[in-house]
DNA sequence: TAAAAATACTCCATAGGTATTTTAT
DNA sequence: ATAAAATACCTATGGAGTATTTTTA
């Protein structure tokens, strides 16, 4: 059992539809369904009943997902007080775009770096470029 | 950070030693090298002062070590719970072989199957066939 | 019949292995 | 000179992507 399959499981889970949580993880729905898959084959359990109308989770999937909850959040605040204790560099990552380009084109980036670093205080603007300073 | 690379820091410390930790991981000295460097550079930081005629764990190892075994008690005793609560199959495995072969054959397949599945009772032995039921 | 999930492939990054080199006493 | 860790190089597995098919209200 990975972190990673725990924070899909979760996405999934609030969004109650794999289609919106792959967006939101910005990850294919395939890649999603897979790694769900995967999660019901070692648990053995059904995690949802899998209708095209409503996704609904399943007694076991309930279970599986307060455990997430809670076992993640442990992992990110022991990680979080880790990374203070080494005096790690906290700070702020600014980071300007030019509003043309929108920063939706970085998005997949940005998420990936702010789940990587979330002891990292990033700041995301657009600005014109007068006002970079 | 990956849990498999705290497992492996642990032992590391455990033994003070990389070779040996290896040996007990089942995996080789250079595969733990590498795990332990990645950690490393990931925290930014040295976790060990290396001369080859003694290991010594840094401060901020000794920090990084402490929250490893923290955060992995605590993953390890909720799955546990979690695999209760799905009224998981708990059991033991008998695994017999015969005294010639000698079960050190099988010992990182054992081990690997001993770290994934902890929440089952495996007990290895060998006996001559007679005995087995 | 349409929307959502599953499947069939392809690709690539990384974890691991073996063999060898470096390092400090 | 030796013991231990690092490095170079190779391989294989798993996680991800795109495109397509299946499913059922």
């Amino acid at each position: 059992m990975k972190q990673i399959q725990l924070e899909y499981f979760i996405e999934v889970v609030e969004q109650n539809n794999f289609t919106k949580a792959a967006e939101k993880l910005f990850i294919s729905q395939s890649a999603l369904s897979k790694s769900i898959q995967s999660l019901e084959k070692e648990l053995d359990t059904s995690l949802f009943t899998r209708d095209p109308r409503e996704l609904k989770l399943t007694e076991e999937g309930r279970l599986v997902y307060h455990y997430a909850k809670d076992v993640l959040n442990y992992w990110h605040d022991r990680t979080a007080e880790l990374f203070s204790s080494l005096n790690y560099k906290k700070g702020t990552l600014r980071f300007g775009l030019p509003p043309s380009a929108g920063s939706v084109y970085f998005s997949r980036v940005l998420y990936l770096y702010s789940k990587e670093y979330d002891h990292v205080d990033l700041q995301i603007f657009e600005e014109k470029s007068k006002k970079w300073s």
